[in-house]
DNA sequence: TTATATTTTTAGTTTTGTCTAAATTTTATT
DNA sequence: AATAAAATTTAGACAAAACTAAAAATATAA
């Protein structure tokens, strides 16, 4: 089955909208796409016409099996093409983004394996997030919030949740990337933020809102 | 300034008809690209009005200077593409065309600058056709069709002009590719073939045809 | 439980790019 | 020069994807 830009689009939203709430709701989705909501409802008429879509006027919506199947093909070519930006390209992670937003719409199943193998098979992105396989399969990592982690436990960034040019470029000023060795070291029970050790640096202090973005994991 | 995707695809098969003929006419633009006289007329209309394109009605037209510098834009990075396709992820060098259509559309002058350095700057795509620069000016190099090249002389395959499917898999079955080295040996007037000589092979016999479609350099 | 607010859908338009069929212009042929 | 053929343009239609404004359904509050 072969989809439009637009159609792919909309079948992706719905995808990341539907993990977090369960059923989604036509304005929400309206407001992650930029879109209107009686625009919303045509395509939602046009994905259930082509069986991707659980979808009963007035009642919420959300994608069956193969509209998910569709949406984790999508989601492993916008990855892929992010991690070739930012590990061969040179691209920062924070501008890659809205450019694999174009490339994750090219066609041919032959392009994106070799892709995926001339990359070295990678499991997760530039951002963190995993990578599915070409059936769909989507690794696991166990991870944490950085704002639950006991103190002066080492962990490693496994990922950013919030993946905003403003967030990124925050991150980036704390030297704070996807592998960093970090360690808390106290909480503030003020406001809530954490003083912490970045690899071999000094100590610096971040906002919950911060940290509570910042998953890790376990080192090794 | 920004195109469609269907303006893009018009304004470069103007350009490469427009080398061939100088004037170019609504027929042979619809043959080209698949489409019916009248789209042709009302996308001349479009690429007038943003001008693009000298055009009379009736009177046939080409692209004027902003037209052929938009197209060597996107030549430029389609051919980036096609060299990106075969030299990293070692696709056969007659599959890549249709995947370079598309991804010749992909917008953003840092991503193909990128990708220009990452390539290492090449200046000759799989199919030994030239890719312009990022100021449009395009590497020339002194060829010869092997159909007019005396006997014995040793030449280099610099490109070839029928790219189709059919011709590339012929080729590959002589083991001509962009770089082989030749010598022709002795023509047959019965048809107009050639014996040739392809690197340390023992010799063979390709059609005029062929030969007409393959251009050499001197080696060196 | 009625009234109000919010959400969602419908109806009707718009833009882009395509098409067919018909009209017009140009070119070729008697 | 008149006629036929070919090339080109116009007119009108259509599908995709967006929009606005209004209607309908649902949820919330008095
Ligand atoms: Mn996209
Ligand atoms: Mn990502
Ligand atoms: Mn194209
Ligand atoms: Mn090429």
């Amino acid at each position: 089955m072969v989809f439009t830009t637009s159609e792919e689009n909309y079948i992706k939203s719905i995808f990341h909208l539907q993990q977090e709430t369960g059923l989604v709701n036509t304005n929400s989705l309206a407001a992650e796409m930029h879109t209107r909501p009686a625009s919303v409802t045509d395509m939602l008429k046009k994905l259930k016409s082509k069986k991707l879509l659980q979808y009963e006027k007035y009642k919420g919506f959300k994608l069956n099996e193969a509209g998910k199947k569709a949406a984790l093909d999508i989601v492993r070519k916008h990855r892929l093409w992010e991690f070739f930006l930012v590990e061969k390209l040179k691209f920062d992670w924070d501008k890659v983004h809205p450019i694999a937003e174009e490339l994750e719409h090219i066609s041919g199943d032959e392009l994106i394996q070799r892709l995926d193998d001339f990359l070295g098979n990678p499991s997760f992105d530039p951002h963190g997030d995993p990578i599915p396989d070409k059936n769909g399969k989507v690794p696991v990592i166990k991870q944490q919030s950085l704002s639950e982690i006991p103190f002066k436990k080492n962990v490693t960034v496994s990922s950013v949740s919030n993946q905003t040019a403003q967030m990124l470029d925050m991150l980036k000023h704390y030297c704070i990337a996807i592998g960093t060795q970090l360690m808390v070291l106290k909480k503030f029970d003020f406001d809530g933020s954490l003083e912490i050790k970045v690899s071999k640096q000094n100590a610096c202090i971040i906002s919950e809102q911060v940290a509570k973005n910042v998953f890790v994991h376990d080192v090794q």
